[in-house]
RNA sequence: GCCGCCGUGGCUCAGCUGGCAGAGCGGGUGACUUGUAAUCACCAGGUCGCGGGUUCAAAUCCCGCCGGCGGCUCCA
């Protein structure tokens, strides 16, 4: 809303012509002495609060200027950005209404009026004000604050037991995710491990010219991401999903999406279109939705599982919660959903893709030792479903954070998490699945059963992997936990941009090492730089290369190569080894069984490459 | 969003009781032709995050903004 208060000696009006908006309005016009004039624009977005803080401005206002009288003349012309005419009247009429003790009018909305107005001219005669909503909160997100949770420990055995009453000896990791889910935590001063490496190795950074919480992925990275999308897109297409894809923004003021936002604990970004305001999406539930709902579904055809990788989802996380690849503003993530007939098939589902999580993870190179296993649910699902949850934590054999409600505060029944906790002793979420039991009614997604009828399914929400970017954090967060144990920070070979690195000893073998590299399957790469041997070691160690293969005269009469093993040495020592061409392709062959294979992006030869820092 | 700390060549940082902007790495050029974690020399490179203010004089002091890190809170 625009303000512009005018103390005046008079202010005289003439009522002419309708608008189309015009309000009921008898009479011609009006004439008021010693007022204070308030030209009113409404603006989109203004609401009742919005209303009661310019209530506010004008009285306190009318006071400082000793006015009694106050008039509130709607002007359009204050904003180029103005609301519907029936908000506009009815936050009109609350001005009118709200203000007391004072002598209000109000000149009639949606008429073209003539006006006289004689300003005071003292120093407080002529203000302007700027009123603006408070950023719109979704009802999850005050509802969250109320949330009371009840913490257990759920052991292997399917026993129950109370957080306080819980002996973590040998269970560390879980105290410290167990703490941070349900207590304050303390100060760390220190820049987390993972943002070092992802700028040290040229995977991503910052781009300041961008929102906060929106990378920049480098060569190396972005081939480091593309792996990691390929694979676990594999991974859920060959669990059975159909890939879709569906649009990035939509429509805020949708009813039906409007009532699911509303459901969701997250900030949106908002963006104006031509006539509508749009959000843009947090997850791909809104476009996969709408899509079942305009599907025609069997009971045969289920349960049905549609998969999207979005790039991107996006959350107007709090500025204070960014952190490197930890947490972003937009993110990439695996999105499945899986329409199911009933809590029993839900169920069944829900197992199924726990262990698909747990196995993806896996062969992404992040075990079941690194993470923590979270279940959200109701009491009344718990209640009834005991054995099935004994079943859950019986198949990692670890115990379990379950956080428990009373009563149902989201859209799900059940839900697990893996959590991956940080160097920092930080906890996030990778891996979640949620058993849905309402959007499907809200989308007005339905399935034809036997007997003929139209019956509203049950939806699992899965994240395999959870966020991409997340995947990245947490592999780089691990090489941060291998270094404290001494060991060489590496990536897993399939995932490491240079795979082989071919380092001549001198200029003399340089054609020797390029003929090599062509017959490496791999991606390899030639130090052709005018350096030190010792120095190309320690760029490539730097890099965290898998192997490093030195070729020099020995190597040529042997016909073999000089390969250090990183996986295998440490600072101290090195791990070298005398091995053929066949014996190093044969070695990343089991490296990288299963996984998706690309080519590095960046030139061959070392000297043709640019530094992105 | 709120609170605290931080922001100097491409990178890492020194300079900060106000007084000529520095180093190492990286880059360019040349020498060297190297056997497993940094070869040597020379050269180029800076609106000291941005905008105001105080002062004869500001990287240095003050205010505002932007960005980063940590905390509150929450998630993928």
């Amino acid at each position: 809303m625009k303000l512009l208060l005018i103390h005046a000696d008079y202010m005289e009006y003439e009522v002419k012509e309708k608008t189309k908006f015009a309000e009921d309005y008898q009479g011609t016009g009006d004439r008021v002495e010693e007022v204070l004039v308030a030209f009113v624009s409404v603006e989109k977005g203004d609401n009742e609060d919005v209303a009661k803080k310019a209530v506010e401005e004008i009285k306190d206002v009318a006071e400082k200027v000793g006015s009694k009288r106050i008039l509130i003349y709607p002007y359009a012309h204050l904003s180029p950005n103005l609301a519907d005419p029936e908000t506009a009247i009815k936050i009109l009429k609350i001005l009118e209404s709200e203000i007391k003790d004072f002598e209000v009018k109000r000149a009639p909305f949606g008429w073209y009026k003539s006006f006289r107005i004689s300003c005071k001219g003292h120093p407080l005669s002529e203000l302007s004000r700027e009123i603006k909503a408070e950023e719109e909160v979704t009802k999850a997100l005050k509802d969250e604050k109320e949330i009371v949770s009840f913490w257990f420990i759920l052991k292997p055995d399917g026993e129950l037991v109370k957080v306080k009453e819980f002996n973590f000896e040998g269970y560390e990791n879980l105290r410290k995710f167990a703490k941070y889910e349900m207590e304050k935590r303390r100060a760390v001063d220190t820049i987390p491990a993972h943002v070092e490496f992802m700028k040290r190795l040229e995977l991503a950074d910052y781009e300041g010219a961008s929102d906060s919480g929106h990378i920049r992925y480098y060569p190396k990275g972005r081939l480091i991401k593309s792996l990691l999308e390929r694979f676990v897109t594999q991974k859920c297409i060959e669990y059975g999903a159909m890939e879709v894809e569906t649009p990035i923004m939509y429509d805020r003021n949708h009813p039906t999406l409007r009532r699911y936002l509303e459901r969701f604990p997250a900030r949106q970004y908002i963006l104006s279109g031509d006539k509508r305001e749009f959000f843009m999406r947090f997850a791909a539930c809104f476009g996969q939705f709408l899509m079942l709902a305009d599907s025609t579904i069997s009971y045969r055809n289920l349960p049905l599982r549609i998969y999207e990788l979005t790039r991107y989802s996006f959350r107007k996380e709090q500025r204070g919660e960014l952190v490197g690849l930890r947490r972003l503003r937009a993110f990439t993530m695996p999105d499945m959903h899986t329409i199911v007939k009933d809590m029993e098939q839900a169920m069944e589902e829900f197992l199924k893709q726990y262990k698909l999580s747990v196995e993806v993870l896996k062969e992404i190179g992040i075990e079941p030792e690194d993470y923590e296993v979270a279940i959200r649910v109701t009491k009344d699902f718990y209640e009834q479903n005991k054995d099935f949850l004994k079943k859950i934590a019986g198949f990692l054999g670890k115990p379990i954070l379950l956080e428990m409600w009373d009563s149902r505060f989201f859209y799900f029944v059940l839900k697990f998490e893996f959590n991956f906790v940080d160097s920092l002793d930080k906890a996030s979420a990778l891996s979640t699945v949620q058993i849905d039991v309402e959007n499907a009614e809200r989308y007005g997604i339905k399935y034809v059963d036997v007997d003929g009828e139209k019956k509203t399914p049950l939806i699992l929400h899965c994240s395999v992997s959870g966020a991409i970017e997340r995947v990245m954090y947490a592999l780089l967060e691990k090489a941060k936990f291998m270094m404290d144990r001494g060991k060489l920070p590496m990536l897993p070979v399939w995932l490491s941009p240079t795979q082989v690195r071919i380092i001549p000893v001198s200029e003399r073998f340089l054609d020797k090492a390029k003929e090599v590299a062509e017959k490496i399957e791999a991606r390899v790469d030639v130090d052709d730089r005018d350096e030190t041997l010792n120095k190309k070691i320690r760029d490539a160690s730097m890099e965290w290369i898998p192997y490093i293969a030195v070729i020099g005269e020995k190597e040529v009469q042997e016909g073999k190569l000089s390969v250090t093993i990183r996986s295998e040495s440490d600072l101290k020592e090195q791990k070298r080894v005398m091995m053929s061409i066949e014996e190093l392709n044969e070695r990343l062959r089991r490296d990288c069984e299963g996984k998706p294979f690309m080519p590095l992006t960046l030139p061959k030869l070392l000297s043709l490459r640019p530094s992105f820092r």
